[in-house]
DNA sequence: GTGGCTGCAAATCATTTGCATATAC
DNA sequence: GTATATGCAAATGATTTGCAGCCAC
């Protein structure tokens, strides 16, 4: 399992460290969309001496590699995601979740035929999830 | 002129003042989703007393009367549109301009009928626009 | 061996907060 | 007259930077 980690890295040239490890073993692991606080801490508690200048610095090797995707949802702070299919997401403003969205739309070539070359395609939304819904019975907030 | 920015404001309830008619203005005229900083500054020539922590005031007040709408596409900081139609952003990674993507997705039931309630939905489209694309000669940034 | 990585502390930048004064209504 | 807005300075919080020592290759 670390294995995969380690051949993931070597792939991308990446020099293999403990610690990009474990940042990457997190991502995978908890795919909640953390935030650099929530790695940092979590990872902390194993790594006492885990730097959160070096949580901030595989991260953005791994976003310059395309293995993580980086969110602006939460306006305030970042949020990192595996990189996989393309999906969206949905912020619950009541509990804060971040909620995958599938959806694909169909579209999108007319953005294309604008004549821009598209990088990066984020769907952001924005609401109370289902969840929360439920829990206050109404859909009024 | 003017008057439509006062008859705005007394629409929402919200106190008329010489700020927030600035800030108004502003934005009414200059639909180039600018930053905090830009409108401060641009605000600060003519009335030299202003204080950026009206300018964010106003934005927020502007916000929750939902006659701003506001854009994280940047990373960063804040940039904010008037609010009007649905539509989306796209920023290039090269200018840094924001160019607004007129665009619906049919698909976006599909999430309604995740259960969730969606109150706000962001596009983000991040690349090279076609005027940077041009300017180089190449689609290889 | 060496260039790149780590971790610490200090710096930066956008945004928020506290509060005294001023102003809209 | 009173509640609210303004503006200043200080605080906050996320992220970046500088740099000395360490480690992967």
């Amino acid at each position: 399992m670390n294995t995969d980690y380690v051949k993931l890295l070597k792939n991308h040239a990446i020099k293999v460290t403990p610690q990009r490890l474990e940042v990457l073993r997190y991502l995978d692991q908890h795919r909640t969309h953390p935030t650099v606080e929530r790695i940092y801490a979590a990872l902390k508690t194993k790594h006492p001496s885990l730097s959160k200048t070096t949580v901030y610095n595989t991260l953005e090797t791994l976003k310059k590699n395309h293995l993580v995707t980086v969110l602006s949802i939460s306006g305030s702070e970042s949020r990192y995601d595996l990189s996989k299919d393309l999906h969206h997401h949905f912020l619950c403003t009541r509990c804060g979740r971040i909620i995958d969205i599938d959806m694909t739309c169909p579209n999108m070539d007319k953005i294309i035929s604008g004549g821009h070359h598209i990088d990066e395609v984020h769907g952001y939304f924005k609401g109370i999830c289902s969840t929360c819904l439920r829990k206050r019975g109404t859909v009024i907030g």
